[in-house]
DNA sequence: GTGAAAGCGCTAACAA
DNA sequence: TTGTTAGCGCTTTCAC
């Protein structure tokens, strides 16, 4: 295309005056109001307006009205860091947390953050994918000097190499569903929920008490177990081991609804009969079950009844019958504690255990 | 008690004592190492660690070495507010995001996480658990200023009261899940969906085809009902009045498996026969459908084909012919546009429709 | 290539 | 009651 040079030359500068207005659409900062520009209008040292808005009482009422007004006037905004920065504290707390995407966590997770708005602090969170390559990676991470004030800690086996670096640094930490003797820590006695569960099956009645269990290397899993064994032999009842299965699925230790339904074909395939009662490591996993056992043309509770473990939402949906975990307020506490480890570094760790509580549903009236 | 006075002074002093030490400890600052001292150390100015630390070329490799030495023996992590302060960058980005206890979030959030991790930013939460009353304190709370230099904002009516907010202060933010068209936002193109899985049904063969769906007045459920529709009449099929349920439930708009239970009790007690298949508008509301199905006998899919709409975890466990809404790459891509806003404020707003895809399964052969 | 010094925006100690 | 000043720990000119 042939245009006279002019114009030519005037399309290059449109298109560079383009260029450049774009640059400087991009750039445009929003020119932050900052106390000196309080100050400047109030005519008051900077000092005066920093006194006035973090509350300071050595202000006479005048002045206070007076900065507070053009504040306000100058829709004034606080920059974080720079607060940050010169009180070092970072009004911020972190939560290193497996994304399993179970309702738990963010039942949990509900408590933590209310109890963090509360208290006007933020969350930073870590969602660790893989907690076996990770769980380092954004221990590190969400400890970079200053980043926050303390680390929640979920449900991960929290790893040896770092409970010296907590220490030496000095960053409070808590310990949420998962334990180490160094630190505070808030987790569900597992043990006595399964008793709980177990009880009460033997209360209504039953003799012939099966068990479907996760993996046992899982700690839970096993905690729950031991719980279920403990009441059996308290009460004088046998534990049959035909009706005994621990999942061998290995995605997430076999607490799946898949884990519970191939369980409870394995109990029924041995063709051994079956238990009048079964007591499920999770709510999840007793879903799989009851299918099982529908499929099969066993009607629950009639034939079997079946107690689950957590009182996830499906639970209330299915009438299952279960074990319910104060997830939101372990949420909440943990919160509490983190605080309280804030503000003495010096005391013992503390292990707090919720018991869990008896949810009575219709899988097991 | 009576002691010597000699004794209650020593026990006295011995209070004060282990005060005055539990105050020590408790103010014990870790002594952050500084650039400063790495200075000192290596026997460079600031400037120079500094430069090394941000991989500025000007630094000769003799001193870049010695620098980076210095800074490993002393176990040095830069203070993250410092740099933020200076750099006037946040390195964060916030979430706001309705804390509805549901897969969908978790799964999105996943993906959020993971793109964030990869571009070194932190992820500040803020969960909302009353979108009629919080949302704007939040977002609120979630731009203080200098705060994060991005944020994302999900699956709620934005404010229209924020809309001039945002611009002015040229905060960067991408919608998820839901639209303004003010704002770049990404979602899933309800529409199409439900077209997609109408359309499946009506080419196995389907002629009297149901649907179930969660409260017209909830934006996405409106949507796949008009997709549904659409569908019917485009293959020149019948729209049955008689099975065609809305959920009564406000809950959650009736996106719960207990709605979707009840609408089929409905459509069952009308007593006009039932379809030869149903859709129906969330795989959690299909599942209850179907159970109430099973309850009166009627098989899934022999007598009737049920197709839901999500394709949450649960979906997989119970063989869910679905359509699938790819959550965790909407994560991503949000991010990816919350990005590339940053570099460019300039151009228009983008609105990303997802094409959902349908996944075949048991339900829906 | 390197050091000194001036910010970033705020808090808090110190004078007045 | 107030204003001034010295940090907080880092980045980034600006001389040399």
């Amino acid at each position: 295309m042939n245009l006279p040079s002019a114009v030519c030359f005037h399309l290059t500068r449109m298109k560079n005056f383009i260029i450049l207005w774009k640059h400087f659409q991009n750039n445009f900062v929003f020119y932050g109001i900052t106390i000196y520009d309080i100050a400047r209008e109030a005519k008051v040292g900077i000092g005066t307006v920093s006194r006035v808005l973090n509350g300071n009482p050595h202000v006479s009422e005048k002045t206070r009205k007076r900065v507070l007004e053009v504040a306000r006037r100058l829709n004034y905004q606080p920059h974080t860091y720079a607060q940050r920065l010169a009180k070092q504290k970072a009004y911020a707390i972190s939560a290193v947390i497996p994304f399993f995407t179970s309702y738990f966590f963010i039942e949990v997770l509900r408590g933590v953050q209310d109890k963090i708005t509360e208290l006007g602090f933020d969350l930073v969170l870590y969602g660790v994918n893989d907690p076996s390559n990770q769980v380092e990676y954004y221990l590190q991470k969400s400890t970079y000097r200053g980043k926050v004030d303390g680390v929640l800690f979920f449900s991960m086996r929290f790893p040896e190499s770092y409970v010296g670096y907590f220490n030496q640094r000095t960053i409070p930490i808590v310990l949420v569903d998962t334990y180490h003797p160094k630190f505070d820590s808030i987790s569900v006695d597992n043990f006595q929920g399964a008793y709980l569960a177990t009880k009460h099956l033997i209360e209504i009645g039953h003799e012939k008490i099966g068990i479907i269990v996760a993996r046992l290397e899982s700690v839970p899993a096993k905690q729950r177990f031991e719980g279920f064994k403990k009441a059996l032999s308290d009460y004088g009842k046998n534990f049959y081991e035909e009706f005994f299965v621990e999942a061998k699925e290995t995605q997430l230790d076999g607490f799946t609804r898949e884990a519970g339904y191939n369980s409870c074909m394995e109990l029924l395939n041995r063709k051994k009969g079956i238990p009048t009662a079964i007591f499920v490591s999770s709510d999840i996993q007793a879903i799989g079950v009851i299918e099982a056992l529908n499929e099969n043309g066993i009607k629950v509770p009639d034939d079997v009844a079946v107690i689950g473990f957590d009182d996830i939402e499906l639970a209330k949906d299915f009438g299952l019958t279960t074990v319910r975990q104060p997830m939101y307020e372990m949420g909440k506490v943990a919160v509490e504690k983190l605080f309280e480890r804030m503000n003495d570094r010096v005391r013992k760790p503390m292990h707090i255990k919720f018991t869990p509580e008896l949810v009575i549903r219709k899988t097991c009236p």
